[in-house]
RNA sequence: GUCCCAGUAGCUCAGCUGGAUAGAGCAACAGCCUUCUAAGCUGUGGGUCGCAGGUUCGAAUCCUGCCUGGGACGCCA
């Protein structure tokens, strides 16, 4: 628990005793106390709404109330320095901040740990998120979804959970067909035959690609080759390359993961144990030459078939088997990362884990809305059928990883998102991801300044003397950073860390217009900001840490 | 037709376990570099929080209905 926690707990304890001993309300009829850190200073550094909340219990007017809570707070115990009754009957505390003395040597002696907490208890998450098709290559839309899991688990990662990241590989089923004959048109059209791409075929510049490496190893070798011999060998081929792409892709987006899955491991026995579990409960049964589930006992639009009047299974019946798999690792929550284009195919998904009889709560589905790609102030269309959407690679290549993982997680995740590819690569204020890294940056230049001048950037400080508004500010926000990050963390909105990270940016400008940090008349208020900037660029690089945005000395 | 997401300043979006005067960036306008990086700062203007009801002491936030935009509704994956 940091400093803050502290102060704000031991309040609401002090809050809790002053309700009872002003007896307005018994130990029973007590609400939640619910304290906020108004956006307005004059509003004080907490807020309690808890005279209102009592105004039925305690039969009175919750200026009334308000009024009796304070005579009855012992207010050196909660350090308070003022105490208001404000509003409909806010109670405004403005406290001694003593507490912010504690911040800096927290800061400085934690360092790259600072905002690490065990708000999460080690509880064992599993994270899967891309898990695109290995039929071509990695696009903006699932660029957006890999950000998005990337710094999800840094931050779930920093706030004390246990994290593996998945992906899961679609390497069965008729979509890697479809590659195979897809790579085996090219393969002809290579050697200037007169091919046609299957109907459902991949029409992306990746296949072309796997075709010419194939015609650089083996020549036309497979054009009078036995038709199943080639297209197995084409299957096997192009799976491998495109795999071989997409982690390439993820690895220079800084995406790693912990473990591959692939579906076809679960063909061995998984997905027929998973088959019976779900008709023993009788969830099962059959109808039209096909095996179905009865989804909609858990809510399901409609039932769902699980094996094909072909005998194959539909998409769905391995995914019940990986998500059995899942759940039977032991991990407390699944998180899985969908695209838009999923989000039908969540309550079926949620019924089948309910019929395998695991409690849903554990099942997390975050869909992440659509990209639209804007340049020149025009939309453009993404289609992975005609292979014209931007690739992830290109992407990279054109705005850099830095700008593209911040721009991807600055919006919430259900919300769509428009991609300005101008804005992005501009090398401008208008990019906010500048704006961060510059603050970070001037911090260095400055501590480079100080060695230069000669002023020592290790001796002691006092942290008192930083009393001035801007740095009160900067050191309550540096304080907020643990909190920050475990709220990101169970919320599963990594995107609040980014609008820290840019908030104590904003401050940090602010104070240094304001501010000289160097003051050679004035040595130990210049040790104290020295330490206030050495905890701010910490702070800063740290945030850039999780959000996976370098932190440059120099710009 | 059913389901999901969104609708907040001119634009892009935060805010949503209900709280005080609804925020930020960009754009517009006016200032600030002989001083640690002006990729910065300071200030001004700008809003029926899609519409209508409801719950509440209090609603951008919760509930219902409707409107608009996007997406999904397959024995495809």
């Amino acid at each position: 628990m940091n400093v803050l926690e502290q102060t704000e707990d031991i309040l609401k304890q002090e809050i809790i005793e002053a309700v009872i001993k002003a007896n307005l309300a018994t130990k029973e009829q007590l609400p939640d106390i619910v304290l906020e850190k108004p956006k307005d200073k004059s509003h004080g550094d907490f807020a309690a709404n808890i005279a209102m909340q009592l105004a039925r219990i305690a039969k009175k007017a919750p200026r009334q109330i308000a009024d009796d809570i304070i005579n009855h707070l012992d207010q050196t115990k909660a350090s308070i320095e003022k105490v208001e009754v404000a509003g409909p009957g806010f109670i405004n505390f403005f406290m001694k901040n003593d507490f912010l003395g504690d911040i800096i040597p927290t800061i400085l002696k934690a360092e790259t740990e600072y905002g690490r907490t065990n708000a999460g208890n080690g509880e064992k998450v599993q994270v899967e998120f891309v898990s695109v098709n290995p039929t071509g290559d990695l696009h903006l839309g699932h660029a957006r979804g890999a950000a998005y899991g990337d710094v999800l688990c840094n931050v779930l990662d920093a706030a004390g959970y246990q994290v593996e990241r998945e992906y899961y590989i679609n390497d069965a089923g008729n979509q890697i067909d479809n590659l195979a004959y897809s790579v085996e048109a090219r393969y002809l059209q290579e050697l200037g035959q007169d091919a046609e791409m299957p109907e459902d075929g991949y029409h992306g510049q990746a296949i072309i690609d796997i075709a010419k490496k194939i015609v650089a190893e083996d020549g036309d070798k497979w054009v009078n080759a036995d038709k199943e011999e080639r297209i197995a060998h084409f299957k096997e081929y192009g799976l491998q390359s495109s795999l071989e792409n997409i982690k390439n892709d993820l690895q220079a987006f800084r995406v790693e993961f912990d473990n591959w899955f692939s579906e076809r491991s679960l063909y061995k026995d998984k997905i027929t144990e998973a088959l019976k579990t779900l008709d023993k409960e009788n969830y099962i049964y059959e109808k039209d030459d096909a095996t179905w589930f009865k989804s909609t006992e858990f809510g399901d639009d409609k039932d769902r078939v699980l094996v094909k009047k072909d005998g194959n299974y539909t998409y769905l019946t391995p995914d019940i088997a990986y998500h059995k798999d899942k759940l039977d690792r032991g991990f407390d929550q699944i998180i899985n990362v969908w695209g838009a284009d999923h989000h039908g195919y969540v309550p079926r998904m949620r019924a089948a884990i309910q019929a395998l009889g695991y409690p849903s709560d554990k099942f997390h589905v975050k869909i992440i809305q659509m990209v639209n790609l804007f340049e020149g102030g025009e939309k453009i269309r993404m289609s992975k059928r005609t292979g014209k959407a931007v690739a992830l690679r290109d992407l990279i290549e054109d705005v850099g990883v830095d700008a593209a993982r911040y721009f991807f997680v600055t919006r919430s995740n259900d919300s769509q998102l428009d991609f300005d590819m101008d804005l992005a690569r501009s090398q401008s204020n208008d990019n906010p991801i500048f704006y961060v890294q510059y603050a970070h940056a001037r911090i260095c230049t400055m501590l480079e300044q100080a060695k230069n001048k000669g002023i020592e950037t290790d001796s002691t400080y006092d942290a008192t003397l930083l009393t001035a508004e801007k740095e009160v500010d900067l050191l309550k926000k540096l304080g907020e950073f643990p909190q920050v990050v475990a709220e990101a963390a169970e919320k599963h909105l990594p995107h609040k860390v980014t609008q820290y990270v840019f908030d104590l940016a904003t401050l940090l400008h602010s104070f240094y217009n304001a501010v000289k940090v160097l003051d050679q008349d004035n040595e130990e208020l210049t040790s104290a900001r020295i330490a206030l900037m050495k905890s701010v660029r910490i702070t800063l690089a740290n945030g850039l840490q999780l959000i996976g945005v370098t932190a440059p000395e120099k710009m």
